[in-house]
DNA sequence: CATGAATGAGTATTCATTCAT
DNA sequence: CATGAATGAATACTCATTCAT
C-alpha cells in the first residue's frame, strides 16, 4: 500500500471496487434506457463493460437489484427535492407551485434520466419500476402533507385523494408533453400546471397561451 | 354445406374460424388480466382453450398481435364513445363535463377491462393504458376536436397540447383512485375532474368536498 | 395414417413418441451407469439421442424424473421378484434361500443394470437413488413378511430389524463381491449366505470351501 | 523468530499454518455433515472460518482433498483399532466378537463422526461408507488377518472373500440401525452380529430376543 | 503467506414458432 | 384447417480456481 494510497483512506482494491460498481450502473442506466427493463438482460448490461459475466453477481444479486438502485437513486433524490420544495411553501398556492417548478425542472436538466424512466414505461416494465414504487412514495409523501395543510387550514377542504392522483397525473402527462418540445420550457409547463390547479381553464384563454 | 349453412350466409368452416378466434380472444383476455402482458405467454392463452398450440398461428401472428387485437377492441369502443360525447357538447363545460362522465362510467361498467388494462398498465405510475398507442390515439382525437373547437371560438384559447394531455392524465390517474373506492361512484369522480379543469381547486373547498 | 397402423391401434405420431421416450431412457441408463447421477447432465443424455435439447422435457420433467423412472421400472421388477419368492417359502430355510437365490440372480443376469446401480452409489449420487428409497422400500416389506412368520410361528423369534438390515447388508456386499469374480456364480453366492444366515459360519468349513 | 518461538521448536509462521489447516478442517467436518460431499461447496466451508476464500487453497488442493484428509484422519483411526482388536483374538469366536464390539463401540461414542459418515453414505442403502477407499482398505486388511489365520489353522477354511464383505456388510448395516434407536445399544448390535456370524440364526430364537 | 475480487465455463430450463401428419 | 411434438436459441446464475495486491 502506497503512501498516498494511505493518505486517501482507501486501498487500490477499494477503489477498484467502487468502480466496477459504477462501471455496472453506468451501464445499466443505458442499457435500461435504451431496451427498457423488460428487454434488458444481464449479459446485455455486462458486455458494456469490460467486467465479466460473473463478475456482475459480486456488486449486484439480480437484474433486478441493479435496476432497484438505479431508480432508488432517482427517486430518492427527487422526492427530496419535491419534500423541501413543499415544505418551503406558505400557502396552497406555493405549494402546487413549487411541486410543478420543481418537478418539471428536474426533468428537463436531466435528459438522461428522462429516457431511462420513459423506456420503463413499457409493458414489459418490471413492476418495482422506477414509477411504480417510488412515484406511488412521492405521491403518499403530497398527500400527507396536504392533508396536514388541510388540518391547519391553510389549504382549502378538497378530496385529498383525487386530488393527489390528479397532481401526479397531470405532472407525469405534462412532463412527457414537454419534453417532447424544443426549446424545453420546463417553466412554461409549470405555469400551465399550476393555472390549471388554481384556477382551471375557464380564465386561462385571456392572458396566457 | 348444408342448406342451413347457407342459409346463415356462411359456411361451417367459416362458422368456426370465427369461434375459434373468439375463444383465443377470450381466453387471452383472461390471462393477460391475471399475468399481464410480459408475464403470459401463448401457450398460457392456448391452454385456456381446447385448441391446440399450433393453432394460435392460424389466427394470430404472435402474442403481441393478439393483445393488439384485444385493446383495439376496447379502445375502438371507448374513443366511440368519447368522440360521440364530445360532438354533443354544445360548449366548453360540456366538452369537458360530457368526456369525464363518459371516461368514468365506462370502467366503473366494466371492471373485468378495467383489470385487463390494470395489468397491463405501463408501471409508470402515470398509467399511460392499453398499450399507450390506444390511449395516444384517444388524445390526438380529443386534441382535434378541442383545436377544431377553439378556432371556432367555442372554447377558450390555450396550449391545446398541454390542456390534451392534462386532461388524459386526470383521466387515468382518478380512474384508478375512483376504482380502488368502494361504492363506486364515477360521477362523483368525473364531477371533481369536471371543476377541476373548469375552476381550479380555489373554490372547491366551498361546497364540495 | 395407413391402415396398418390404424390396425395396430396407434398412429405413427404414437409410435415416434414412445420411441423417443424410449431412445431418452435408454440414453440415460447409460449415461447414468457410466458417470453417475451426479455428473450426468441432462446434455449429456439427450447428446446421446438425436434429438433436441428442448424434447427433453417434453417427456420428463427433469434429469431426476428420468432418473426416478429408470430406478422405479428396476425396483419394482426386484421387490416384485422378491415378494414373490418370499411368497413360496413353507419355512424359514426357504425364506432365506428363496431371498438370496432371487437377489443374486437377478444381478448377475442383468449386469447393465448392475452398472447403473454400481455407478450411483457414488458419493454425489441423488438421494432418490436407486437403492435409496427402492431399497428401503424392499427391506421394508421383507420385514413385515419376516414379522407375520415370526407371529405365525414359522420362523423362529429373532430381532426383525437386526435379520432385515443384515440380510440387506450381506445382499449389497455379497452381490458386488460376486459380480466382480468370473465366472459369474449367482446360486454359490446364494448358497454362501444362506448358510451364513441359517447355520452360521462355525460348520462351514467342512463341506464348503 | 523470537525466543519463545524457536523454545517451542516452531515458528510462528509453522504455528499459525497448523491452526488454519484445523480451521478448515473442523469446518468441512461440520458442513459435509450438514450437507453431505456432493452438496458442499468451498465457499461453505470457507464461510465457517474467518478465513479467505483463496486461503483455502494454501492448504488443500480442492474441495476432494479436504474430504479425502478428513476421512482418512476418521478411516485410519478406525482401522487401528480394529486391527488391534483382531490381534487380540485367540481364537475365531474372538475374531468376529471383538471385531464388531470395536465397531460398533465407535460409533456409539462418536456420534458426530457417525454424522458424517452417514451423511456421505453412498446412498445405495447397502451404505459403502466413508468415501469407500477407507472402508476397502478396512476390508482387505480384515481379509489378510483373515487368511493368515485360515492358513493357521486357527479359524475354519470359509470363502474369506464373501465373509470378509458379509461381515462388512452387516457391520455397516446394523450399525446404522443401532445409531436409529435409542438407547444406543452397541454391545447388544454386537451380540447380535456375532452370534449371526458363528452359529447363524437357527438357534437365536431360544434366548436371545 | 493471506486476501478476496475477477474470472468464465458450465447447466437447467423455457418458449415462440414450425411443420409433418 | 387442426394438431401437438420437435426444435434450439436464449438466459440467469454458480462456483472452483487464479492472481494481483
Amino acid at each position: 500500500m502506497s503512501l498516498q494510497q494511505q493518505a486517501a483512506g482507501r486501498t487500490r482494491r477499494e477503489t477498484n471496487r467502487e468502480n466496477n460498481r459504477d462501471a455496472i450502473l453506468e451501464a445499466a442506466r443505458v442499457v435500461f434506457a435504451e431496451l427498457g427493463h423488460g428487454a434488458t438482460t444481464v449479459r446485455d448490461i455486462i458486455r458494456r463493460t469490460d467486467l465479466a459475466s460473473g463478475t456482475f453477481y459480486n456488486y449486484f444479486e439480480s437484474k433486478e437489484a441493479v435496476y432497484q438502485a438505479l431508480t432508488d437513486e432517482i427517486g430518492n433524490e427527487l422526492r427530496a427535492k419535491l419534500s423541501a420544495a413543499r415544505a418551503k411553501a406558505k400557502n396552497f398556492e406555493e405549494f402546487v407551485e413549487n411541486s410543478f417548478f420543481t418537478y418539471f425542472r428536474y426533468y428537463a436538466e436531466k435528459p438522461q434520466i428522462y429516457n431511462l424512466v420513459r423506456a420503463n414505461r413499457t409493458l414489459d416494465a418490471f413492476p418495482s419500476s422506477l414509477s411504480g414504487q417510488q412515484a406511488q412514495n412521492g405521491l403518499k409523501e403530497m398527500r400527507r402533507d396536504m392533508e396536514k395543510a388541510m388540518a391547519d387550514g391553510v389549504i382549502p377542504q378538497v378530496d385529498a385523494g383525487y386530488v393527489t392522483v390528479s397532481m401526479g397525473g397531470v405532472a407525469f402527462s405534462v412532463r412527457d408533453e414537454m419534453m417532447a418540445r424544443n426549446p424545453l420550457d420546463p417553466d412554461g409547463a409549470a405555469r400551465f400546471a399550476t393555472r390549471l390547479f388554481l384556477s382551471g381553464l375557464s380564465g386561462m384563454g385571456d392572458d396566457e397561451k
